[in-house]
DNA sequence: AATGAATGAGGTTTCATTCAT
DNA sequence: CATGAATGAAACCTCATTCAT
């Protein structure tokens, strides 16, 4: 039904790469940087991974620099010469991968086919993304939005690429609402993809269970999105 | 369409009441206990509303005992005397605002009428509550589950709640299914609510527009259920 | 050879009695006073023998006077109506235990007989009335030194009687050196003794075996002292 | 009579150097380490000595971490990096202190010449180190009982070293006896002995004169002790 | 470039003392 | 007379950040 080369190979592993070599992320774009430049990134990225690592199994004001330090095997000197701070190291790392989901999206969204089934690549592109960060997933689905209420740069950032994300998807929906598959309101739709997406992962993230992957959720969210804007009078 | 009276004077008033007279809670069973006792309690009352207060403004560990002694207008030290630490204050913040939705679910599961009718009703007064009790739904849907992770005793007393309120929503969706209204698996249905209704909650707090009141999303979330787990070829 | 019974009767039962009536101490010399009165010092001694059981297990500094409220079974706000301080506490209760002990040194000292005699007599009465009192000699024997450097109150306290008890003592020895069993400085001798007395005392605190009673070592103590102090060419 | 040099040179002088430049105590066996562990070492024992100053004036539980600081001219953090705790800082002196003892013992225990000499000398050298060591003496003499019933590293490191010491010194005693001009238990000799050295410190702290050196007391204990143990029917 | 020793403000918690009842 | 709720200064300890090397 979908196709799942796509989902995995062009964007989930971007992310998968980070661990062993530092290339993927936001900064691999333009790569023929000076060899200083592009060491320095790959340093930042260690960094980063490590604080992730970290925020996968406590809050960001449990975690101390120094953690983070032992973690990247780098000096806590070093971290501050990449990173302005702490509330940097974790805004960069919010927004490295907030781009990863922009890139998921600007991906998924495009295709072609019928709605339901672009819907469905997408819901299943992203559950792929989030399956294969868990440490990530694990603290974003609850922790920014806490922390976004006293970390300016980080509301920023959040914010900024929240936005980016809708307007990615608002033409989506106005493509099914023209194709005649769903209607309502686009606002509303946004909102209820989002709330049933992030609920799934929060719900088996506290219960700890060994794990089901999140992409087993893909299906149950597609039909509940569908069917709830479903047209009245609906066709189908 | 839905009772209101039940769900605000039978429940949400209680924490409503908390404010002004220290009342609320779920200290008020047994009322003629020694003033002293009675005092103890209602300053306990007052010291937890500081918190709350201060959570809905920023996270756990950002809070610092002093600024709850300062908004209580209560010294530090007494605070200790009425709690073991500062995570007992959480703790026991989160016990009594659970045990207060464990009493909404309680009431408007066992009504009476057609399903679909009884499940509003349910989601309105889940809606109502959170939107008398800002504070706590602004911090509870999302710092608690990141806080569980190492809080050990936050995650007992959160855990033991939410194991209440899925053994008393279970029997409801049986009803659903057993009337022929719903069909599907109950714990992906109580997944699925959980999701939807704290979905919308997260992200209307985080893009802290002059806050729509959450009650709004009451139809949408009931539609978005009943059309999910209605019947493949349903008599609708 | 010694007359155990003056000791133990005359003396040391003034403390063994503190406990049941708190009818002992340097209280109850004049004893018709009003009933007020009377009853205030009981309480009083009270105090005393909880802090006193708490300086058998702890450091000064680490008694609250909310433990001793509790051991004394008075409330804190009535331990601050009978001792100004937490050290008033303290210096009346060395002061007790110190009249007591110029009370022990009166009665030995003034008897008849021979000085090695009388010497045996006193040293097996001081190691009768600390075995009595273990929980003030556990922590006599090190921390009021300490203490006295940083609690003026209790260092005036303490030094007074210690000059005291130098002045009763000094007349005995005075006593041996006319009857030429002794002979030598009689400030050295009072220093000779109370190390030797004291240094019993500590090192078996130290070890904490089941405590051999200090009385077993009074013997060894004359006999050290006498042997000290013989004339060169001793008659003996 | 007595070799000082020995004693100095070889014992105390390791205290009296510590103050001026810090190659003293335990740590300087195998110099030649890292610059910067040898930085931290000298930095430990600035810290040992800030705290053993502020032990020669007030009890272990009336300094702060803060005066230590102060004392040390670090800041109470960079203590926390080098002590896990103040305990730890106390109990690293004990050590310090009592391995120089030890020293002591083992360089004076083992000497020739007849016995009462060999005593002679040790409690000359003891003496000396006291002398040299005010600050911790006045402490020793008094505090570390106290402490020992609830720092639970105290009381361990505290045993230790007194069991190595007994270990020491119990053959010294057999020699003596062997040789007939001492009899007798050895714990009890043990045990007398340390009573007379530090009774004699205790009393002398406490009435605080212009301190008359300690060393002056060496031929009275050498005296009592040997008289005390000296056998019945003595060749003497 | 990279380190990690060093800082000190600030957090949680304790406890001697007061005072209204 | 007797209580114990209430206070707040101060203790121990942590950690983001700096800077000399």
């Amino acid at each position: 039904m979908v196709d799942d080369k796509v989902g995995k190979d062009g964007v989930s592993g971007m992310s998968r790469g980070l661990r062993p070599n530092g290339a993927g992320g936001t900064s691999d774009l333009g790569d023929h940087l000076p060899r200083k430049e592009r060491e320095r990134i790959m340093h930042r990225d260690l960094i980063l991974e490590a604080a992730q690592d970290l925020l996968a199994v406590k809050a960001y004001d449990q975690i101390t620099v120094q953690e983070i330090a032992a973690g990247s095997e780098f000096s806590v000197g070093y971290i501050y010469k990449i990173f302005d701070s702490k509330e940097d190291i974790y805004v960069t790392l919010i927004r490295k991968m907030g781009d990863e989901m922009i890139g998921i999206l600007e991906t998924q969204v495009v295709g072609e086919g019928p709605f339901e089934q672009r819907l469905a690549r997408l819901v299943l592109a992203i559950y792929e993304w989030l399956d294969a960060n868990p440490a990530f997933t694990a603290n974003h689905a609850y922790e920014v939005h806490s922390l976004v209420r006293t970390l300016p740069l980080l509301a920023a950032a959040h914010l900024e690429r929240e936005e980016i994300m809708q307007g990615k998807i608002r033409p989506f929906f106005e493509d099914g609402i023209r194709a005649g598959v769903i209607e309502g309101d686009v606002d509303l739709m946004t909102k209820t993809l989002k709330a049933l997406v992030w609920g799934f992962v929060g719900e088996d993230l506290f219960h700890g269970r060994q794990r089901s992957r999140w992409v087993e959720y893909a299906p149950i969210v597609v039909r509940a999105f569908m069917r709830t804007f479903a047209p009245e009078g609906g066709t189908k």
